[in-house]
DNA sequence: CCCGATATTGGATACGTTTTCATGCATCTC
DNA sequence: GAGATGCATGAAAACGTATCCAATATCGGG
C-alpha cells in the first residue's frame, strides 16, 4: 500500500516531462497539444489532484472566500450564505464561515484567522462603526460589503438592498392608511436606515418612537416590549428585520395589543412563516439569496475597482398586518 | 515601504536565534525561559503571524474542519452551524462551509474540494445512502456525522438527537388523544425516524399515509397537499423537520383544515415561528446547537477512536397544535 | 576533575506547487 | 543561407513553516 498522495512529480515522471509542463497543462498554460494530451491523460490515470496547500503556498494567498455574518441562525444570513455558496461553488472556491454576532471585536479576531489562513477575499456584514477595517484594507484584500455598509469606508463595493426605497413605499403605506403615530424598532448597524425612516416621515418623525436593540433575541423584545408600553399612542410600526418583527408580534401579543387592530405592523425581509402568522405579515422583501450571490460575484472579479456597488431593489408585500388607522384603538 | 509580510524568519533575525527556536516557541516546544521571553516579545513587537500557509504545506494538513450540511437555509442547519462555529472558534479553527442540498453527487463534489484544500476533519449530515463515504474515510479523514448517520457506516461516530424517544413520545401523545390513524411527513435522509414511527406505532402502522418529500419546499409541499388530500380520514400528522411542518400548515390551510380541530399537527425542531404560529405548533424540541457543538468537539479530539458517538435528549413541547379526537371532523 | 547524560540551539531539509529563466528547436524574413 | 523570432520545454528557485539531526552548553555523579 502507498501512503502518499499522488503529487505532481509522479504525473511528471509517468509521462515523461517536467513538473512544469504538468503545472502549465493543468492551469491552462502553452504546451503541444500532444503533450497536453498525454499529460491530462496520466493525470486522470493516476486520479491526480493538485494539492492546494503547495499552490496556496507559493502564490501566497489561499483560495477561498471569507463570509463573515452577524449571526447564521438568522434566516435572512441563512439565505444571503446560501447565495453566496452558490455562487462559490460554481468557481470552485471554498467558503470559510465566521460568526461576529455583530461584534467589532469578535469580528476583527475572525480577520485576524482569515489573515493567518492567506484568505485575500473577504465579503462581510460590517458591525460596528467600521473602525476596525482600516488595518484589514491595508493588509491587502479584497473586500466586499453586503447588506450594511461601513460609515467610514465608502471605497468598499458593497452589494445593498434599497432600503431608502423600501421604507419609502412602507411609511407611504402606512400614512396613506391614516397612521401618524408610527415607530421604528432597528438593529446594529442601522444607521442608514434609520436616516431613510426619519427622511420618508418627515415632519411626523418622533424621536422616542425610534428605537434600536442588540442583536440578541431578548433585546429585541424588550426593546419592543419596552416601546410598546411606554407609547401606546403609537398606532403602527416598522421591523427593521425579522428578529425584530418576531420580537414585535410577541411583545405584542403578551400586552395583548392586536395586530392588525390596535396595532399596524410591517416587517423588514419577507421568512417563511410571515404567512404562517397570524395575521400574515405585510414585509418589505429584501433579496436575500441575491444579495448573497452578488456580493460573490464582485469579490471573486476583484481586480477591477470599477463596480462601486450593486442596489438591488426591495418590494412590499401586502398581507394582513396592517389596518387603515380609522380603526380606533381599543383604550386598554 | 515594506510589502512583505513578516516571516518567522525575520522574528528569527530580530531576537537573534535560529528559526528553528522561534518555531518552537511559538508551538509550545522547549526552549530556555529567557529565549522564550525574548521570542516572544519580538514576535510581538513585529505583530508577527505566523502563516498558516507554511504550516500547512509542512504538516501536509490546512487546519480547519469541514461543514456539509444540506441547506443553510434551513433554521434547523443554520443553528445546528452556529453551533459548530462557537466550539471552533474557542479552538481557533477555520470553517469552511458547504450546501450539500442532499444531493450525493454535490456532497461528493464539497469533499473533494476539502481534500484538495488539505482538510481532514469534517463534521457532515450525510446525504443519500452513504456509498460516497467509503472512499473519503479511505482517504484518512476524520469524520463526524450529526443529525443523521450514514446506513453503511456504523463505525463513524455520530452526534444525534434522540429521536426513537422524541418520536415515541409524540406517538403517546396523540394516541393518548384518541388518535389512530396518524400520518408521518417525512424528507430526505430519515430511514431511521421512519422505523421508529412504524415501531412506536405497532399495529396501527398505514404505510399509506408515511411519505417522505424530498428537500425542497415544494416537495414538502405537494407531499403534505397529496397526503391531506388523498387521505382525509387521518385525523393526525408528525411532521419530521420544520420546513415539513411548514409545509403541513400551509397545505392544511389551503385545503381548509383546521388546526387542531380537523387535524393535529405536531412538528420536528421548535423554531422560533413555532410560537408564532397559530395555533401555536406542539413540538418536538431538537438540541440542534448543541448538535453542532458535540460534533464539533468530538472532530476536534479526532485521534481516539473511543467515542462511538453522543445521543442527546428530545423533549415534547405541547402547545396548541393538537386536540382529542372526540372532536369529530367536520365533515367535507 | 572527568565522563556521560540532558537541555538547548541552529542548520538543513522537505512539504507541493507556480513561475522564472535558459535552452533547444523549428519557422520566418530579408 | 544566415540571422532573427517564436514556441515548447525542463531545471531550479522560491513560498513559510515544522522537524530531524548534530553540535554545543550545562549539569550531576563518581
Amino acid at each position: 500500500m502507498n501512503r502518499h498522495r499522488t503529487t505532481i512529480k509522479d504525473v511528471a515522471e509517468a509521462a515523461g516531462v517536467g513538473v512544469a509542463t504538468v503545472s502549465r497543462v493543468l492551469s491552462g498554460g502553452s504546451a503541444s497539444p500532444e503533450t497536453r494530451e498525454r499529460v491530462l491523460n496520466v493525470a486522470a490515470q493516476l486520479d491526480y489532484r493538485p494539492s492546494a496547500l503547495g499552490r496556496n503556498l507559493r502564490q501566497r494567498r489561499s483560495g477561498g472566500i471569507g463570509l463573515l455574518l452577524p449571526d447564521i441562525t438568522d434566516t435572512f444570513y441563512g439565505r444571503l450564505a446560501d447565495g453566496v455558496l452558490t455562487c462559490a461553488r460554481s468557481a470552485g472556491e471554498p467558503v470559510i464561515l465566521g460568526a461576529t454576532g455583530d461584534d467589532p471585536e469578535r469580528e476583527a479576531e475572525l480577520i485576524g484567522t482569515l489573515l493567518e489562513q492567506g484568505v485575500d477575499r473577504v465579503i462581510a456584514v460590517p458591525s460596528g462603526d467600521g473602525d476596525g477595517w482600516a488595518p484589514t484594507l491595508r493588509a491587502g484584500l479584497t473586500t466586499v460589503f453586503a447588506h450594511r455598509l461601513s460609515p467610514g469606508h465608502a471605497d468598499i463595493p458593497a452589494v445593498l438592498a434599497d432600503d431608502r426605497a423600501g421604507i419609502r413605499t412602507a411609511v407611504d403605506y402606512l400614512t396613506g392608511l391614516g397612521h401618524r403615530r408610527i415607530a421604528y424598532l432597528g438593529g446594529p448597524g442601522q444607521e442608514q436606515r434609520l436616516s431613510f425612516f426619519r427622511q420618508a416621515l418627515g415632519p411626523l418623525v418622533d424621536e422616542e418612537l425610534v428605537v434600536v436593540a442588540r442583536g440578541s433575541r431578548d433585546s429585541a423584545y424588550a426593546a419592543a416590549a419596552g416601546l410598546f408600553q411606554h407609547r401606546p399612542d403609537l398606532t403602527a410600526v416598522l421591523a427593521g428585520g425579522n428578529l425584530l418583527g418576531e420580537a414585535a408580534v410577541l411583545a405584542a401579543r403578551e400586552l395583548d395589543l392586536r395586530i392588525p387592530r390596535d396595532l399596524s405592523l410591517i416587517m423588514f425581509d419577507d421568512v417563511p412563516w410571515a404567512e404562517l402568522c397570524s395575521p400574515p405579515l405585510t414585509v418589505i422583501v429584501q433579496p436575500a439569496q441575491d444579495i448573497g450571490y452578488r456580493a460573490a460575484e464582485l469579490v471573486l472579479r476583484g481586480g477591477t475597482r470599477r463596480p462601486r456597488g450593486v442596489l438591488l431593489p426591495t418590494e412590499l408585500i401586502v398581507r394582513g398586518s396592517c389596518a387603515a388607522r380609522g380603526t380606533s384603538r381599543s383604550p386598554r
